[in-house]
RNA sequence: UCCUGAGUAGCUCAAUGGCAGAGCAUUCGGCUGUUAACCGAAGGGUUGUAGGUUCGAGUCCUACCUCAGGAGCCA
């Protein structure tokens, strides 16, 4: 065995540019068949997969009795001819000419993931090694396609990013869990779970801002919905209200689903995803806009008719099932706006219009997938937002610097923040947020 | 935190209270067009842990551990 070295390297990928070149590929062998003289050694590089042929009688000796013998996920690089072939699933195969092992793994310890079908938890302990296998490869690439595209809008939609801290000293909202450490002994320190204040300081400076990055839940949440560490995009603009949010986020979805259909439709094939629900949200028209009330009578009417188990009380936030009845009413994501004041953060404006309601909104995805966005117009009065804290029995000294803002050149601003995983989990057709993110951290599990 | 369910071979799963099984993976053998190939053979077990009931427990009872799904809360 010798590695070719005049022919070119290629990626699976972009083997129809090679046909009836010889090409050398770098990867690990995949999956092998074999029939008498004849094997079928399935090789991937990380942009695909494909099928080699090698007839005993075409090769020397050594270059079939290693491949013969040789054991799934060993690395190794490759030398063939590309060939056009009808029974292909791509339509090309491989005529192998040459192999060089890279890596082979011992007959002792064989590869652990089986591509037969494996139990939640035996993949999750095995991620590392889970990742590899296409249908999570192609999540990952479309996650990161969905990652660079919501970046991109703002980036050329003149917004500033302006990352938050990471480590806080307080809660943001009060509220939820938050992951506590110590900060050089007397002080205790927070592991962020929104961006958002801050990033109302740096809009207050630069206009128009966004953060992107880790976000941190010690909430017992377990259900598919659910990371304790997720990441979150959150832009915030002044002089912007309730409509001009909801405008942006319909931009910013949009724009977001409009890549990922146009450079990942074959990974949405592996992953099994419906592509007509994908075109249904790009088609023209906006999306449906529902306020809390009208929401609340969809839901009184459904349960009327027996479509829903419980009916929704007045007041109260929509539970899991309301929400998946209101967001499967339409074909593109909906937002509910203006939440009764009572459910939703203390920082939000209230209505002018009806002051027990705030100036919020919800984005629901489709197909039940939940809130992806929440956002609203903040609170811009000192008094006001004064009053909030102390009722909602915040610490005001932690709060001080964020009450200067209403209190030095005040002005209307809003913001929303999206996470990211619930879009990858939606707009791939997941089941679980977990396979959306490369290592989950979920409640009850932190290894690999 | 609450509710529900599941722990048996490396993996996926069977087994009326009565001899611990199959498929895949691994090893060996066969097959020149296989697509999670197929055919034959071999090796592979403290049935999650600790007690209890019973002539006899993978199976029934108690406690605990682990994981999963859901509720609440959230993105």
């Amino acid at each position: 065995m010798s590695t070719n070295t005049t022919a070119p390297l290629a990626t699976i990928a972009s083997l129809s540019a090679y046909e009836g070149q010889v090409v050398t590929l770098r990867g690990w062998l995949y999956n092998l068949r074999s029939s008498g003289k004849l094997l079928f050694p399935t090789f991937r590089d990380g942009s695909g997969t494909i099928q080699g042929i090698v007839p005993k009688a075409a090769v020397p000796e050594d270059v079939f009795e290693t491949l013969k013998s040789l054991t799934l996920e060993s690395s190794l690089v490759v030398t063939g001819l590309v060939r056009a072939d009808s029974r292909a699933p791509s339509g090309f195969e491989l005529d192998v000419h040459d192999v060089t092992i890279t890596q082979r793994i011992p007959d002792d310890t064989p590869y652990p993931i089986q591509l037969k079908e494996a139990g939640v938890d035996f993949l999750m302990e095995h991620r590392h090694l889970w990742i590899r296998t296409p249908r999570q490869s192609a999540i990952l690439r479309v996650r990161a396609t969905i990652m660079r595209a919501a970046a991109e809008y703002f980036d050329t939609h003149d917004f500033t990013r302006t990352d938050p801290p990471i480590l806080t000293p307080n809660a943001c909202e009060g509220t939820s869990e938050l992951f506590e450490m110590d900060y050089f002994g007397d002080d205790k320190a927070y592991l962020t779970q929104s961006g958002q204040l801050y990033i109302e300081a740096t809009a207050l400076a630069l206009g128009k801002v966004y953060s992107f990055g880790p976000t941190f839940r010690a909430e017992k949440s377990k259900t598919r919905r659910h990371l304790t560490e997720f990441w979150m995009i959150e832009p915030e603009v002044t002089y912007l209200d309730l409509d001009g949010l909801m405008d942006l986020a319909e931009g910013f979805l949009t724009h977001i689903v409009t890549r990922v259909l146009e450079s990942h439709r074959n990974e949405l094939k592996v992953i099994g995803k419906d592509i007509s629900k994908l075109e249904a949200i790009i088609a023209p028209g906006h999306f449906p806009r529902l306020s809390y009330d009208e929401a609340h009578q969809m839901l009184l009417d459904a349960h009327a008719k027996g479509l829903i188990e419980h009916p929704h009380t007045y007041g109260d936030d929509f539970g899991s099932p309301d929400e998946t009845y209101i967001s499967n009413q339409f074909d593109k994501p909906v937002m509910v706006h203006r939440y009764p004041a009572a459910v939703k953060a203390f920082y939000m404006q209230p209505d002018p219009n009806d002051p027990t309601k705030a100036l919020c909104v919800d984005v629901l995805a489709p197909e039940g997938y939940g809130e992806i966005i929440g956002g609203s117009q903040r609170v811009d009065s000192y008094d006001l937002l004064k009053s909030r804290i102390e009722a909602h029995n915040l610490p005001m000294d932690a709060f001080q610097w964020y009450l200067d803002l209403r209190k030095y050149g005040s002005v209307p601003h809003s913001g929303f923040g999206m996470g990211i995983e619930r879009c990858v989990a939606w707009i791939c057709g997941l089941e679980h947020v977990r396979e959306t993110i490369p290592f989950a951290r979920t409640l009850n599990r932190i290894y690999p």
